[in-house]
RNA sequence: GCGUCGGUGGUGGAGUGGUCUAUCACAGGAGACUGUAAAUCUCCCGCCCUCGGGCUUCGUAGGUUCGAAUCCUACCCGGCGCA
């Protein structure tokens, strides 16, 4: 039997993923297709912060009227108090995959977090260890070295797996590390497999990886505009209104720049930054099939 | 015109006789990524390179010195003060 096809939209922020999804769910969903058996589409969102309630203007969120009566899973899905994770992000698209295929639609992910997309289009399995933070915070205070040195006493692979990778400073890598080996022994081997053939073979679903991108100093002029549009949109606003429900300055700072008393030189600055960080990440993914965003695309040949 | 302070790598800005291709930050480039991922971390960033080193830099031109981004002289440029 054949696998069931996934589309996948990523890229960088502001290369317009977001319409490109709803634009290939309209068309899975018109009557043409429907001759064709084809059943419509709904979009499962990959951004590890657009799951937040209250976090629209800031995290570029699609509205509603955006929608185009396209369901989008993966949104607006948890209150902003509560940490989320990519384990739960995991689990969660997961299961409204399945949900998606059985109801005989497409499901489109779409989004900017490569980490969660890996998550799961690559079958990463995470070990099993929820996060301490009481044993974080502890180990927070501790040196990086003091950490590594701990780390292998606990797992000498794992450390220097770490080490081999220069993440000895890296503390927040070194605490989830000593975190797993405390509860588990030691730290499984890496299961998700960055060997795409592999990964294909466990997978139940067939991935079709599109990639966005945009020419540097278009890609530049896009986020000022869209930055500019999150001021106008009333951006300070959602800040203001994010506190008065009660959420700390110190959570604010987690949810990024744009949250963290953001100016628009700032905003702009550090998403490029960002963006250039993102690329890094998709780059190694020999699977994703690169379109420039500035120039008409054609759709049937994606889909 | 006189006086005065200053001119440092793409930018800001240290350094004020040797250990200086010159701290640091930003910008730029490359990369990592096992439940925080817009997070976190690493490397490169004058030129050449067999990656060990080789070569040329601190406004310009001279000079002092074993040795100068650092001291002296002149000149050019900029700020300020007095005319």
């Amino acid at each position: 039997m054949q696998k069931p096809k996934v589309i996948v939209i990523l890229g960088p922020t502001a290369t317009g993923k977001s319409n490109l999804a709803v634009k290939i769910a309209l068309r899975l969903s018109s009557g043409q297709a429907k001759k064709a058996g084809i059943n419509g589409a709904e979009v499962i969102s990959a951004d590890s912060r657009q799951v937040y309630k209250g976090l629209d203007i800031g995290t570029g969120k699609i509205t509603t009227k955006e929608m185009k009566g396209i369901f989008h899973h993966l949104i607006d899905v948890v209150d902003p108090k509560r940490k989320f994770t990519v384990a739960k992000y995991q689990k969660k698209a997961i299961y409204a995959m399945a949900e998606i295929v059985k109801k005989g639609k497409t499901p489109i992910i779409c989004g900017g977090t490569g980490f969660y997309i890996d998550a799961i289009t690559k079958g990463t399995v995470f070990p099993k260890v929820p996060p301490n933070l009481k044993l974080r915070k502890a180990l927070y205070s501790k040196s990086a070295i003091a950490l590594f040195e701990y780390l292998k006493k606990l797992d000498p692979r794992r450390a220097k797996d770490i080490k081999n990778k220069n993440e000895l400073n890296n503390k927040v890598r070194l605490v989830r590390a000593i975190e797993i080996a405390k509860a588990l022994g030691k730290v499984p081997k890496l299961q998700s497999d960055t060997n795409s053939a592999m990964a294909e073979s466990v997978s139940p679903y067939k991935f079709i990886k599109i990639g966005l991108y945009l020419p540097t100093d278009i890609l530049k002029k896009k986020i000022e505009k869209r930055v500019k549009k999150m001021f106008a949109d009333g951006l300070l606003n959602e800040i203001k209104k994010l506190k008065k429900f009660g959420i700390s300055e110190k959570r604010l700072k987690e949810f990024g720049f744009e949250y963290d008393s953001p100016t628009y030189k700032k905003v702009v600055k550090e998403t490029i930054k960002y963006t250039k960080r993102q690329m890094t990440w998709f780059k190694r993914d020999k699977e994703i099939k690169w379109f420039d965003a500035s120039k008409k695309i054609n759709l049937k040949k994606l889909i």
